[in-house]
DNA sequence: AGGCTGTCCTGCTAGC
DNA sequence: TGCTAGCAGGACAGCC
């Protein structure tokens, strides 16, 4: 499951193996993928033909490429994305959604069938929640991603207007950290692990937050992001592989994430489970105390 | 306007 | 054995 290190590797992977070549061909197998390109599979591949990526940037857990012409081709993993980087002759994977074909880059005369380096992206997804689209003008920021908050690994991510529009809100803190329009990247595993960092309950209103709290969770989510980066991102399963099909493996590390009846590391509590949004909150009872007027 | 819920997807697992 | 229900969850439309 994607969160914004496992973006950030793929993000890597791409800026060291697809710009400045020249796409030969996209070819797209299944239509949901690219859904939010209304022209349709076949104008999403026409219009990208011949084109060259400049770059690789990511905000939060989307990323774009911007293209030679200043649009950008914009992407989201969801939650079973990858960005594959494959040799031409590599096997379809069971889920290949797109394929990007590139031209070789070596010297222009040399015999197609002679190049040793081309090569091929694949978006690979198989539960289809992530998409491509194309950001017409969007090289500096897709129009898409305006909404988008900055992530707290930006450097221009502004650090003291955060615990105040935290303190502002009348949401939990963990609602408040999965809302991508406050701060973005933040998934559902890691705002588990940050808030036990924080030793924060998820359902403590931001507003009955203290601003020492918010410059904890906020520590907390680095923290966790850092260590995950510097890993290779999350891996759960063979969902998530980073560009190279590598697979991360940060999972060891979790703290309370899936670790429901397991002791809490600092106290020895068992670690809980319960309903939260239509998914899983994991938390320590006894180091994040839940608010008085309980919610659940 | 801010807050919150339902919905989209597939495949794996638990339970009968 | 084969079926179904439950679960995983990011983002957005749409409701209050």
């Amino acid at each position: 499951m994607p969160e914004l290190p496992e973006v950030e590797v793929v993000r890597r992977g791409l800026e060291a193996h697809v710009l400045d070549r020249r796409i030969t061909a996209v070819e797209v197998l299944h239509p949901r993928p690219v859904r939010r390109h209304l022209a349709g599979p076949s104008d999403f591949a026409a219009t990208l033909t011949g084109r060259t990526f400049t770059a690789a940037r990511r905000r939060g857990k989307y990323l774009w490429l911007p293209l030679d012409n200043g649009d950008a081709l914009l992407g989201h993993l969801g939650m079973s994305g990858q960005m594959l980087v494959q040799e031409p002759g590599a096997a379809d994977e069971k889920h290949l959604r797109v394929r990007f074909s590139f031209a070789g880059s070596g010297p222009a005369g040399e015999a197609p069938g002679e190049r040793s380096d081309r090569l091929e992206l694949r978006f690979v997804d198989q539960r289809m929640f992530g998409g491509l689209s194309l950001a017409p003008g969007g090289a500096e920021l897709p129009a898409e991603l305006t909404h988008i908050a900055r992530d707290p690994l930006d450097p221009a991510f502004d650090d003291a207007a955060f615990p105040r529009r935290v303190r502002r809100s009348e949401s939990g803190i963990k609602r408040i950290l999965l809302n991508q329009s406050m701060i973005s990247g933040v998934g559902n595993i890691y705002a588990d692990e940050a808030l036990w960092l924080a030793e924060l309950h998820g359902d403590r209103p931001g507003r009955m937050l203290r601003p020492a709290d918010v410059e904890r969770v906020l520590t907390g989510v680095r923290a966790v992001m850092t260590a995950a980066l510097a890993q290779g991102g999350t891996s759960f399963d063979a969902l998530y592989v980073n560009v190279n099909g590598e697979s991360g493996y940060f999972d060891r590390s979790l703290e309370v994430y899936g670790q429901e009846g397991q002791p809490c590391s600092r106290c020895g509590t068992p670690i809980r489970r319960v309903a939260f949004m239509n998914r899983s909150s994991y938390f320590c009872p006894t180091c994040q105390k839940a608010p008085r007027a309980r919610r659940n």
